[in-house]
Parts: C-alpha cells; structure tokens; sequence
DNA sequence: TCCCACAACTTACCCGGTTCAGTGATATGG
DNA sequence: CCATATCACTGAACCGGGTAAGTTGTGGGA
C-alpha cells in the first residue's frame, strides 16, 4: 500500500509541496484558510511524515537511545530501568519522539553504540545511566557533542547535564531512623562498587554512621543480583556480632535477605529489620512489606527526558535535582528486640 | 563535527559514489581491489551509513518495533517483557537492528503507534504481544501489510505468523504433578482473562482437572499485578474448602500469594504449595523459593526475533513452537498435611 | 499614478544513500 | 579479424521532506 506523501497533499489542495511543508510545520508563508484546508487533507488521508525524509534534510531524527547496561538475569527484575523507560516515554510520546533500545555489555560496547548512533544519524541524543568514576563514556559524548543527560550523580559528568538525587540526605534519614528505632549495629549491602551513586551512598553512609556514633557499621559490596544479596546476608548473619538492621541498595537484594533471614529462622522485624533502597512493587508484595527509600523513578525519568528534549533543542541544560527520596515505614523495620 | 559520507570516500578512492554503494553492500559491479580500497578507507575515516538516507532510498529503517502494553506499575516488576527484549537484542544486534520501543495504554493506542510507525517509514516490523480474541491489531496490520511475528498462541493470527507455546502441555503436567503429590483441591490465578494465552490455559486447566476427576478446579481471573494476586488469593484461601495448591499466572501474583499465605499464617509448603508461570529469579528470591514453569523467555525473544528479521527479508514465514516449557520443583510444593 | 512593501505562494536544490541505464575497455569465440 | 559478451565502472535519477530564493498579486502611501 502506497503511503500518502505531502506531494499528494499538494496535489489534492492544488499547491506546492513548499506550501504544504509550511503549513503543516506551521511556519509562515502560507494563509490560515490554506493551512487548514492542507491539514485536514493531511488529516483525511492519514498523512504521516516519513521520518526518514524528514531526518535527511538536516532537521531530527526524532528518537533518543537508550543503552541498558545491566546483566540480562537482572534487567527483567529489577523495576528501575523499565520505571525509567516508562517516565521518558510519558515525555517522548508527547512530542513524538522514538524511543531506542540497546542492551549492552560493557562500557566500551557502549561507546561503540554511541558512536554508530551518532554515524547512522539514527537519534538526537542520549540518556546515560550508571556513571562511574572517570567514566570513559563522557568524553566521547563530549567529543561527538551527541546531546547527552546523565541520570545519576552528583558527580562529575564534564560538560554533560545530571540529574541527580540527595542520596546522601535519604541515607542519613534511613539511619537516623534505624537508630530512633534503637538500632546499633547497622549493616549495608551496596550495589556495583565501581558505580557513582554506590560511591556516594557509601560515603553517606559512613559519615553519618561515624557522626552518630556506630562504630562497626560496614558495607558489603554486592552486584545488585539476588544472589549476591543473599551472600552478602549470609555473611552478615553468622557473624557473632550480627546487625540488627540491614540497609539493602536495591529491591531485589532486600528481598533476597528477607528470603536468608527467614531460611535461617530469624523473625523480620523482630530480629532483623530490613531497609531496601528504592522501593517498587515488590517490596510490598513480600512478607513482611519492606520498608524502602522511595522515589518517583517514571517522574525521574521524565525530567531527564524532559531536559534532553532541551538539550536537543539546543538550549543550555544545567544539573538539576529530581525529586526528593523519602522514607516509607513498613512492616520490615521495628524496634531490635 | 561533519560526518563522513559516501560522497568522502568516493573522493579520497577516485571513483563514483556508485561504486561505493557497490562495494560497501557487497554487491557485484566493482573489482575485489576496489573493494577492498573502499572498505579500507571507510574503516579509516569511520564511515557509518546514515540511516536516514538508506532508507528514504527504499531501502530499510533497519529498525523493529515493540509495544509494551501493561500498566507501567506492572512493567518494572515482571520480568517477561525484559527477558524478551534481551532475546530480541541479541538477534538485532548481530544485524544490527535497533529496537524501538513504545508504551501504549490500550489496544487502539497501539492500533494508533502502528499506523504511526509504518507512516513515518520508521520500522521495519513488529512484534506482537498479548493477543486476544479477535484482535484488533491483526487486520490493521494485515492491512498496512507491516511484516509482524506474534508472541504466543496457538490462536486465530491470520496471516501473521505466531511463535507459539505449549502452554496446554505444560499445564496439563503442573496439574499432574501436583495430583501426584496428593494433592485434590487446585485453584488457578489467571491473568487478564481477554488474553488468549489465558484463554488456552483456562482451557487446559479444566480439561486435565476433568480428566482427572477433580471437580471443584476452580480459575479466579486477575490481571497480574500483585495486588490482584493477593486478592484472588484471599478469595480462595478464607473459603471453608479452600484448595491446597494454587497454580498463578505469572510470578508477581505467586509471590504475592506467597504472602498472602504467610500473613494468613498458611504454611508453605505444608498448608498451601504454590506453582507459578514464568520462573524468573523472583521465584527462586522468596522463602521458600516458588516450584515453577520454566522456559527460556530470551531465547522465545530471539527466535521471534529471527522470524521477524526473516519476514522482513520477504520470506514466508511459518507459525513455529518456541522452546518446552518444563517444571522445575522447588520449596513451595510438597504433599498436603 | 507610480513605487514599494508585504503576504502568499512557487521553484529548485539540498540531504546521503540506492539503483538503473549507459559506456568504454578487455576478453572470448567463430 | 570482427562481432559479442562481460566486467568495472560512471552519471543521473530517485526517495520525501525542508528551505532559501524567486515570483506574483494586492494594498497603501506619497
């Protein structure tokens, strides 16, 4: 089936396709009673512009990638990337923009991936999760000058606008509250090391930990697996001097120690209490329902499309804070006993 | 910073743009010499294709759509979406395909996103999830003559052709399994119950339950979500005959379940042995870990995937049964006390 | 009455690949 | 030795929108 092109809209209103082409970007150079006359032809006959032709001649290509750079076992479960996908595409959707998916590797796949977008014409920009230290993938951006936002930080992205989140206001209120509770002995389960916002949650976490006293509060690195966070727990859980309070960095890894902590007969909050950071449906889909760091992660991700959109446009894009992670108290944290 | 071209190359070889379309496609019409000069110079100067411009020229976009049609509470937390996205990443990527990704709220949404895409030239073709009876996609597609693949079945597709499972088979064994445990009171969760694959497994519950002699097999229709979950499982669980095994259609719902059980004061397995659909690391996360019917939903994901890319290559294309979907026995099914 | 400004268009070329119809040069066959 | 086939390429049209430059036609001001 043949697809209208504004070359039949010309036709049939019996103008130029210049016209057309104006009217229907509304750009002056043609009368109001021609340009409605030409959009309900384009609206008639189902026009849509090829997005093709459109990218050629110089203007956008109109759709932003994506890399998801995460193991696949975990990228189905963890709720945060899909939470993104579906902020930015609140925003996309809007202004019809594309949204494009790749699964990637390793750092350096992705600067591939960057690159050949960037070649192929293929998209405007950008969205930049999990930045790490001296991250090898800012100064290619910068040097494609591919529009970029990172999410995450704050930290040091270059010349490449953040969206950043108090993580360390979040994690001082989750401990002041474990200790409000009675908690001492406060152990972390972390995420990815090498990550940015693991770095600076460790450090909040030590600041705040060392200002109120605890001395042997620890973090345990772990990957954000489930598995992972069962070891970690493991290993927390033998020890003679075992915490009463676990703070977990993500979802999956507080279920999976709520799961360890129930294997080896330890009553949730009564023995332990369970903080998961970044709360979804799964913490309250569990028993006892975690109580978690809470955020707005699809609002999140429509501001960072939002301000790659502007980007894209051309204006000047500056950090910004997105929403602010508060505390939502269930039935996994409790006095110690 | 300018982008190379064919145009670039041709110049710094001393032959025609032609040529070099030739030789980079590897299409007959230039001497292995040339060729070989041309590709070395692309590789030098970092030649990517613009996509744009291959496919105004007729060609291809190079590029295949998806829809994600769940609530966005919904998207993040069940893992099937991600795993098949995964598996389509892996076959795109090798011929390097993007995916471009939309969520839509409704059927006529999507109706709307595949009328869009194929206007605008911007994919090659898509894939298809969650079918219902009388879908109403099926005809647009068929009408717009987009290639297409559908996930799941068997069911009325047209003349799309389906990537389907024995989900009839697989039932037909948990129910099975389950009776040979002694179990005689089974329950079902089912999703949404428009979907054909409900629909098939709605079906295959009943048949085996007859066959079996199991009168009471009752199906409470849900819609995945947890909260749906929990609630079906109330429903079944404050009933005088409750049943001692219930079978969910998805994870999110099992492990909601599972907590429903626990908050309830059931013991799993010994009160209640639960049986979920889509094994997923979530299953094997919770206490105890979740008996489930496992199947490779990356390697589902790729086998679409080559099926689609094979479509759009112009080949007739078959319906094709995905790989089994088997039991793996875990903590939460035993015989009833 | 003439000139100019301006709105409302049209014309023509651009973007960067793909592809088809030629064109010369060389090889093959009778 | 000439006709013909084949190879290796060139040139130009084309895809479908965007847009700068050019062309009308109209009205207003001097």
């Amino acid at each position: 089936m043949k697809r209208p092109t504004i070359a039949d809209i010309a036709r049939r209103a019996g103008v130029s396709k210049g016209a057309v082409s104006y009217a229907l970007n509304g750009q002056p150079g043609v009368s109001e009673a021609t340009r409605k006359r030409i959009l309900s032809i384009a609206q008639e006959i189902g026009f849509n512009a090829n997005s093709a032709a459109r990218a050629l001649s110089g203007a956008r290509a109109r759709a932003v990638g994506l890399t998801l750079s995460r193991p696949a076992r975990l990228l189905g479960i963890e709720p945060w990337f899909m939470g993104l996908i579906s902020g930015f595409e609140a925003e996309l959707g809007e202004r019809s923009y594309a949204l494009t998916l790749q699964v990637v590797t390793s750092p350096e796949a992705e600067v591939e991936v960057y690159r050949r977008w960037w070649g192929e014409r293929r998209i405007d920009g950008v969205i930049v999760t999990d930045t790490r230290e001296d991250d090898i993938r800012i100064p290619v951006l910068e040097e494609i000058q591919l529009p970029a936002v990172v999410i995450g930080g704050p930290g040091d992205t270059g010349s490449i606008p953040q969206i950043w989140s108090d993580d360390a206001g979040a994690m001082t209120e989750a401990v002041r509250y474990l200790v409000a509770l009675g908690h001492h002995r406060i152990a972390r389960v972390s995420g990815v090391p090498g990550l940015l916002h693991s770095q600076n949650r460790t450090k909040a976490f030590e600041e705040v930990c060392a200002s109120l006293g605890l001395d042997d509060a620890v973090t345990i690195p772990a990957d954000y697996t489930g598995e992972e966070g069962s070891r970690a727990t493991r290993r927390l859980l033998i020890g003679g001097d075992r915490p009463t309070a676990i703070i977990y960095d993500n979802d999956v890894m507080a279920v999976a120690g709520l799961a360890v902590a129930q294997e080896m007969g330890l009553s949730v909050p009564g023995d332990l209490s369970i903080v998961a950071w970044d709360d979804s449906p799964l913490c309250s889909l569990v028993h006892p329902p975690l109580t978690a760091l809470s955020r707005d992660i699809a609002a999140y991700g429509a501001q960072a499309a939002r301000e790659l959109l502007n980007a894209i446009d051309g204006n000047k894009v500056g950090n910004a804070e997105a929403g602010r992670v508060h505390l939502t108290p269930r039935g996994s944290t409790a006095p110690p006993r």
